[in-house]
DNA sequence: TATGCCCTTTACGTCAACGTCAAGACCCGG
DNA sequence: CCGGGTCTTGACGTTGACGTAAAGGGCATA
């Protein structure tokens, strides 16, 4: 069993990277419906390779920039069928430019609401200092927070 | 009549503040039902102020980064009970601060996501240029709709 | 062999954020 | 006084993205 062992092949079972990306089985199966993702079986078990993994980490990704899952196909959907369909082909990469647009917006606005919420933070705890000092948050708490925050998302191969 | 068309103290109908955000009338009053606008009434009918339309502004582009209204509610309430609820604002600053720490990350994500869809884009233009060239758009296109675009941002006071 | 635990499919339920009528008030020009 | 248009309040429908419960298969451990 030399080869055997060789990584890229290594394979997942639904609760394998359910666990790792905080989704639900049901939300896995679901993207499989609509066609985002499309495992192996071994039996009826679904067997999920480095590639459905990576799709998988896509598909989280795009809907966390507010893309309908809809959407997130089409990109998928690229990256794959490189010679047939060259006229879906043009009127993607015209919904693609205006996606970038949106996105750029997005990410203006992104900018407004994060400075408006640390003005927000600094009114309230100006605010509380005055006259609830008692109930300003330790810097450990936030500092917590961020660890936890963190955590989720180091390249781990090995169980815990 | 001298004082009495003093810019701030203009008001808007629904429709007015429809056309200029692209929202409709049920949005609007969906909102109000759900606590994140409350306009003054002549009659029956709503009379939104500058103060309103500024909150619109800050619960739409909520809506584009993402929030939820619920959350938007949340910031909203913000300004305007300032003295009171004090222990609710402690907790407040713990949500807003996560809240911050998502959207950074969510900074992130987006730039991904540009960055994906440009190099989708590079491959699927490089793509028809070689096999198809007729399909590929013109340049103008992609021109006219940016600037359609950023036609929908300037600070209009007149009607059109 | 029985008891779990994880997997499967099928099917119905849910929640947010509206859309879509329906039925009626108000005002305005002809 | 009669449409036509804009406003109002219900109330029910819809769509996307799942949640949840039911009914069963497969394998392992006590």
């Amino acid at each position: 069993m030399p080869t055997e062992l060789r990584r890229p092949e290594r394979t997942f079972t639904i609760r394998q990277l359910c666990t790792e990306f905080k989704a639900t089985p049901r939300a896995l199966r679901f993207y499989e419906d609509k066609g985002l993702l499309t495992p192996a079986r071994d039996g009826m078990n679904r067997v999920y390779s480095y590639k459905d993994r990576a799709r998988l980490i896509l598909i989280l990704r795009g809907k966390r920039v507010g893309l309908s899952l809809q959407e997130i196909r089409e990109i998928l959907e690229l990256y794959g069928e490189h010679d047939e369909a060259m006229q879906q082909n043009a009127h993607s990469l015209k919904k693609f430019k205006e996606k970038i647009v949106d996105l750029e917006q997005q990410r203006e606005d992104i900018e407004g609401a994060i400075n408006e919420l640390r003005a927000a933070c600094d009114r309230i705890e100006k605010h509380l200092a005055e006259k609830r000092p008692d109930l300003l948050p330790k810097a450990a708490d936030y500092d917590q927070m961020l660890r936890a925050r963190l955590d989720g998302h180091g390249e781990m191969v090995g169980a815990k």
